[in-house]
RNA sequence: GCGCCCUUAGCUCAGCCGGUAGAGCAACUGACUCUUAAUCAGUGGGUCGGAGGUUCGAAUCCUCCAGGGCGCACCA
């Protein structure tokens, strides 16, 4: 490592020496390189100036073939001593792979057909110290890759691609949205109660008020205040923070939408939700057929419902309403049939466990999974007719829990009642947020409300099967194997 | 948190049953003005993730530790 920083440092003294800075300065003018590709039958003969990193190095003594990368393609470069003089040419020789420059030439079309800049000038606007990963494997090392992304949106292509997708798609969601009379709110991500949702949530101090303060685990009770106040059609896309595991479909920090519509429910939100999904999905893929692993997902709408009961029979071949049906398939498959602390069975979550074990695994094509058992969803109104069952669905694709809609609870004294049930059950249920209650009780319109985990949505867009490929920076252990700086010599 | 697997040159990877640590790319020196994984000739580069142990001898076998991957658990 050493060895390669001294060789380079050796070079970018020689440059300025030669009265070369080799960290330039602003470059404007150029054009992105897969334009220059894309309008060469316009542009043939003509000059053009580009920018970007050195990817490829062919010299030939006098002259030189050479690769330049921005984050739209590549172009090759053909320098020749007699055409740009000795003295840049010796300048020139001073470069090495993953150098920045700016380069001003004719374009031309090689012998062998390739579009090519003639370099007439070029500016150093970066000399690398450390050289570039692998040219033709890339950074393999999934570690490195996490670690040091900026090596691996440099080295592999497809990296960049899925970075750059999921910024289409999250503008995609924002626009079907805002198209719909949707705006966009930012709501407290530090937090005195953690509600919305259950999970163990990150805590934090503010040292003035000298108060402690949670790291939000979802923005809901805030974006309903909203509701209470008259902003009919609210969504926030922001992250949310999580004290849970680490896995391949659960990050730390993850980016949430939360989208409220007054005066709607949950079946709404299903059509909004097809029709938001499957229209990001013919944009990017022109097609609703998608490669998911080993597998292929059809997205074609309309996609398909089923109450949660009816596929707890399909799949689990079990009768939500026969207790002890439920119990003697759980204990067959050696699940626990009792709550946290509960001494009798609890019929919701034995359901919900064999939902979990054997139905999701199935739910390969879209599939809306409809009214669940009301124990399990405290924010949710209760099905007419049926109070056992809440007006809530979840999305499920790829066996993956992609969405989550309530039609939601609008009053407030069953709300309060429905927190309290809730607080006996989970352990982790904090302190019941009263100041979401009172901002109920002045009125809150009746609405659907929608959840949609948009890491999650981009792996299936992007045929990603771990989070951590569309985070660019996941959360990882502070690691030995990237050299920290010693900042207390020197 | 638990189980299985991985960690060898800057990068990508070999290294069999324990016997002097290898290749390609990258780097360095030289040649080369239409190459494109440029080519040709030559050179340098390693605390084999870390610490112990077994052994005459360990990259290789054992233990512990660290980081990572996958699965499970926890969990919108």
């Amino acid at each position: 490592m050493e060895k390669f920083e001294q060789d380079r440092l050796e070079k970018l003294e020689k440059l300025r020496a030669m009265g070369i800075d080799p960290y330039g300065k602003r470059y404007n003018g150029q054009k992105s390189l897969v334009s220059i590709v894309e309008d060469y039958h316009d542009e043939e003969g003509k000059r053009v100036r580009a920018a970007g990193r050195i990817s490829s190095l062919r010299p030939h003594g006098k002259a030189s073939f050479l690769d330049i990368k921005d984050w739209t393609g590549k172009v090759q470069l053909y320098i020749k001593q007699d055409k740009v003089g000795e003295s840049k040419f010796e300048a020139f020789g001073l470069l090495d792979l993953g150098d920045i420059i700016g380069v001003e030439g004719i374009l031309f079309k090689t012998r062998t057909g390739e579009i090519t800049i003639q370099v007439e000038d070029f500016t150093i606007l970066s000399k690398a110290l450390l050289p570039p990963p692998e040219k033709w494997h890339g950074l393999r090392d999934v570690e490195l890759r996490h670690r040091q992304r900026y090596l691996d949106l440099i080295s592999n292509p497809e990296t960049m691609k899925t970075s750059l997708d999921r910024v289409k798609i999250i503008r995609g969601v924002r626009r079907f949205l805002d198209e719909r009379g949707y705006v966009e709110v930012e709501t407290p991500m530090m937090q005195p109660i953690p509600g919305g949702a259950v999970a163990r949530p990150f805590i934090t101090h503010h040292n003035t008020l000298d108060i402690d303060l949670y790291l939000r685990i979802a923005p809901e009770l805030y974006l309903k205040r909203l509701l209470v106040g008259g902003m009919e059609r609210v969504y926030e896309i922001n992250r949310n923070f999580r004290n849970e595991g680490i896995s391949t479909r659960h990050n730390p920090e993850f980016t949430m939408l939360e989208a409220y519509q007054a005066y709607a429910d949950y079946n709404d939100m299903m059509e909004l939700t097809e029709g938001m999904l499957s229209s990001l999905t013919m944009e990017l893929h022109g097609s609703y057929q998608i490669p998911y692993g080993e597998k292929s997902v059809d997205m074609t709408p309309p996609w398909r419902r089923k109450t949660f009961v009816e596929l707890l029979k399909e799949y689990a071949g079990v009768d939500f309403y026969d207790l002890n049906g439920l119990i003697e398939k759980a204990e067959g498959l050696g699940l626990s049939t009792h709550g946290d602390g509960k001494t009798t069975p609890d019929r919701d979550r034995i359901a919900n466990d064999l939902f979990e074990e054997l139905v999701e695994p199935q739910l390969l094509a879209p599939t809306f999974v409809l009214d669940y058992p009301a124990s399990l969803c405290p924010l949710t109104k209760l099905c007419e007719g049926r109070p056992e069952l809440a007006q809530r669905f979840e999305l499920y694709i790829a066996s993956m829990e992609l969405a989550n809609s309530y039609t939601e609870l609008n009053a407030p004294l069953e709300q309060r009642d429905r927190f309290m049930e809730q607080a006996g059950t989970e352990m982790t249920a904090g302190k019941v947020d009263e100041d979401f209650l009172l901002a109920m009780k002045y009125g809150m319109p009746p609405a659907g409300g929608l959840g949609i985990g948009i890491d999650r949505l981009i792996m299936i867009l992007t045929n990603c099967t771990s989070i951590r490929e569309v985070i660019l920076f996941p959360l990882l252990r502070p690691g030995a194997r990237v050299t920290e700086v010693d900042t207390t010599s020197s």
